[in-house]
DNA sequence: TATCGTCTTAGACGTATGACTAATACGCTT
DNA sequence: AAGCGTATTAGTCATACGTCTAAGACGATA
């Protein structure tokens, strides 16, 4: 019915012009025009595929997000030990880095503190990552033996959740001092927690 | 010469004004005019007095930040168990976000992503921040005798730092999941240290 | 009181914006 | 090949924007 190959080309190269431009410029300063001249559109076509920007920025973040997402449950499945995963999850920060997922990612919390109506859309985005964190330190707790009397396995997740969170975003602002301190520090207490399940 | 208690009005109004609406509205909906209404002033002083926006909004985080480090190095400097400390500075979290800093905080930094001008005032903000964490952790190292082989204070300082800004992030976008069980694990952990201090 | 520099105002300029519309081109189906 | 529904286009509309300017009000100084 709809849906035809030059429906589905129109509306991916929108959201592939606004990936670009959420990463390179920031959401205030993309009009309907200057998203459709990136997309080699016309600029009639944003409100008519997707209504509004808001729209468009948020499936943005979700098809982006969809990718990374399929990529962390894939890499968590494997089996080799949680310092492994570990290591694997850090590099993927500096990937994501590069691949601009964090910065639309960064854009869109900052665009939805101020327009409610994408707040869930957003939200929804921390859930996900949040579910896939909390089966990896689940496995974790269980295969290092860590005890979660006083720092249960949601108080871990938030930390890491957080934590992560923090140096996005410190990134993002220019400062990435003690960063590698603090991943080398979490990286040797994993190393005593594997070498004391292998032994 | 300059400065007569006019211009200060003006000045203090507009930098009063800005601070609103940065946390009502966001950095991307505030004209010059808009905020010129706001502050009941001529839209011409924008330019006149801070010659940008940018300059503007640089300026309101800066005063607003003064602040808070003030109150925050006053704390620190009491002459109380660490765990108190900690207690109040985890308790100006909820009054900062509250009183709408982290709000400003967060504006600038989404607006500095996309402007390298304003850049370097931004991380000075940060770098004022750590320097007063970094005192109040290595005052905790030292009194609690926490073994910093592994964790060394700056690895300490930057988890302290990016889980706190985390969780800033994560309350504006509207998700607060598993802060309380953090902070309480956070809070049991740092009285079993009190404790062994005190016998 | 006259003067002078600063503060403040109103308004004009060209440009860009989001929202919308009417006309056209395209590509299926029949 | 004709017809029809969707995709696409160009263009209009009022509005708001940043920037700038020229004029006027104010207040301290002399």
């Amino acid at each position: 019915m709809s849906d035809t190959a030059a429906k589905i080309e129109a509306r991916a190269a929108l959201l592939d012009a606004a990936e670009r431009l959420l990463i390179s410029t920031g959401y205030a300063e993309i009009s309907t025009r200057r998203l459709a001249e990136e997309a080699g559109v016309n600029h009639g076509l944003v409100h008519y595929y997707f209504g509004s920007m808001d729209e468009l920025f948020a499936q943005v973040l979700e098809r982006f997000t969809e990718r990374l997402i399929a990529r962390q449950r894939a890499m968590y499945a494997r089996d080799v030990p949680f310092l492994e995963k570990w290591r694997t999850a850090m590099s993927y920060l500096d990937e994501d880095l590069e691949s601009g997922y964090q910065k639309v990612w960064l854009e869109l919390q900052a665009l939805a503190w101020n327009k409610p109506a994408l707040r869930d859309r957003v939200v929804h985005v921390d859930e996900e990552w949040r579910a896939v964190v909390t089966e990896a330190i689940q496995g974790a707790v269980e295969a290092y033996d860590i005890d979660t009397d006083t720092f249960p396995v949601e108080a871990i997740v938030s930390l890491v959740a957080t934590f992560n969170l923090g140096m996005i975003l410190e990134r993002h602002s220019g400062v990435s001092t003690g960063h590698r301190e603090l991943l080398a520090a979490i990286d040797s207490w994993l190393q005593t927690l594997d070498v004391g399940v292998r032994s």
